[in-house]
DNA sequence: TCACCGAGTTTGTTTTCCAAACCCACTAGG
DNA sequence: CCTAGTGGGTTTGGAAAACAAACTCGGTGA
């Protein structure tokens, strides 16, 4: 991956785009934070997870919290950061809502306060628009590159 | 996997959470749409982009498309649902601009039509509110299922 | 004729994943 | 005291995937 597009979408999937990463932050979001919740909850192998959820605490995603002294038990929450994750959570089930489920169903309803069944929709913060293709136009901020590539190669 | 919570964040992610699938979908986005040109700007190996291409391909989100008879040519295109998974590229890049870009700096800027930088926002459909934790009620739809895990287990 | 191009495929090696078994500290029951 | 069970992992050994580099194939241009 060296040499290829500066870009943050990859950066982040560097840090959360590894299996079962996103699975570990919804289940937290949901409320399993314990280890044992975790394998069950995503199906992941043990070790594995062990791997991820060190480097989601590492990288200041989630926060391993004792919540019990003898034994040592520990539990392992989201951060203000992990939280501000569950946009990319609510766009990918948004996706698979529409796209992979036959007959309309939904595996989890989220119910919004405002007392409908949320269906999220990205915004431009600025205009409030709904965002399209076509409405938008990339500007890489890195000298060499252009939208379809490396200007000079 | 097996046994684990019915979900459509997990269904989209068996589609398209492999190492490189949301990056082949950043770049045809941009318009790098060739085989050479992924390659280039993903970092990619060949021999994994192949595949990761066959398997968007056969999910339908992208379209392989000559664009050379005499060579053979061919470059892949996102389709309707391919477009369609903006919206989580665009979460994604904006997690990584607020938390993962020191100083500010943004790798790319997207541009709306509404002429400013877009800074996208997830709301809820029916009430245009922006979505935030703690205002939203996990229902699932599974029998046995609850928010936190199985229910009998 | 020779070099070069795009779009892959092949090869051999290094990593990672995986399921199952195991370990450790502790608690509850008989 | 002995045993079983629980939570949170670690260890083990084999299967799968990723990786970089080299190679192939059809065709073009000098």
């Amino acid at each position: 991956m060296k040499d290829a597009r500066p870009c943050s979408i990859a950066d982040t999937l560097a840090l959360v785009g590894e299996k079962y990463s996103l699975l570990v932050l919804r289940e937290v979001s949901l409320g399993a934070t314990r280890f044992d919740q975790l394998v069950r909850n995503i199906g992941a192998p043990r070790d594995v997870l062990t791997a991820r959820l060190k480097r989601l605490v590492d990288a200041g995603v989630l926060e391993k919290v004792e919540y019990s002294d003898r034994p040592k038990r520990y539990e392992y929450r989201p951060t203000q950061a992990g939280l501000e994750l569950e946009p990319v959570l609510h766009t990918l089930m948004a996706w698979g809502d529409r796209h992979l489920q036959e007959g309309g169903f939904r595996p989890m309803v989220l119910e919004h306060t405002c007392g409908h069944e949320l269906v999220p929709q990205v915004v431009c913060r600025e205009c409030g628009e709904v965002v399209e293709h076509g409405h938008l136009t990339a500007h890489p901020q890195t000298p060499g590159w252009t939208a379809t590539g490396p200007a000079v190669a």
